[in-house]
DNA sequence: GATAAATCAGACTAAATTATCCGATATATG
DNA sequence: CATATATCGGATAATTTAGTCTGATTTATC
């Protein structure tokens, strides 16, 4: 069991984090962010190419090609990542599993989860990744 | 996409408020359950068989038999179908997926995620489930 | 131009989760 | 005792998620 991310998603953060950690590089190869962090060359290369699509990093092809990030990290936040892979149903549903969260028709935990409902929301988006630097290359050099 | 808990145990934790909304009533049949809550009935009928084995709930067989609470309603918290079904290790996981969640060795949202996941933890044992009677009873009408 | 190293695209496989089916057994009721 | 209505247990099926494989294409470098 993930915690709360789908496992392609806890991926998808883990190598946008590695990416925006090493910002003074080139592109990085996947082989490279696999042995890293641990994920297997195939999935993680194929997280990143779908992350192309929703234009949070960028690819060269060829040899020293690689993925990089595709725009200032300032401007990159976590949810943009969970948006592209998981989705934001997470932030709309009842954590029940209920029909329509729905503040008219609340179940036993509607309140107090949408009050965690909106920190776990702001978590994602109060800092952009750049901020995340430091705390990313410290957890990476722990591996 | 289930919010944070499996689909299992999202029908377990309806499943046991629906009995705990019932609480002057004998036992009651799993095909009422999956009618009212629109779960399979075979399915919500496995799931309450296992709860029966970690002493959550009872069972009767035969003819009008069922399903009802093992114990005392002020004596079960929600956070106990949790750890029957999903278990707790998602209190103890990090969030973001890198191995053993850890202070000294925190990622990025380490410190955000854990005042969040306490407080998760805390709407799930901080009321017992008979607290819930009411307002389960008015999401029921609702469905 | 040849070679090596990388992404890309798509099919495929594996594993986990979700859901169904069936036959056996238990039990209330007439 | 017969019948109807439940759970129980185990196998199976379907779906989703996770992960792998292969071959094509692109590009840097010699
Ligand atoms: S209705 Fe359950 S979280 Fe809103
Ligand atoms: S290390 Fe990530 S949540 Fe603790």
């Amino acid at each position: 069991m993930t915690v709360i991310f789908s496992k392609k998603c806890e991926y998808g953060l883990q190598a946008v984090l590695y990416l925006a950690a090493q910002s003074e590089r080139e592109v990085i190869p996947a082989e490279e962010i696999s042995n890293k962090l641990s994920i297997p060359k195939e999935f993680v290369s194929k997280i990143l190419q779908s992350l192309t699509e929703s234009g949070i990093v960028i690819s060269r092809k060829g040899k020293s090609g690689g993925f990089a990030l595709a725009k200032d990290p300032k401007r990159i936040q976590l949810i943009d990542i969970v948006a592209a892979i998981d989705g934001l149903s997470m932030f709309s549903s009842c954590v029940l599993g209920f029909p329509h969260c729905n503040p008219e028709n609340p179940c036993p935990l509607h309140d107090k989860w949408g009050e965690l409902r909106s920190k776990a929301y702001a978590m994602l988006t109060d800092e952009n990744i750049d901020h995340f630097r430091n705390k990313t290359l410290r957890k990476i050099s722990s591996l």
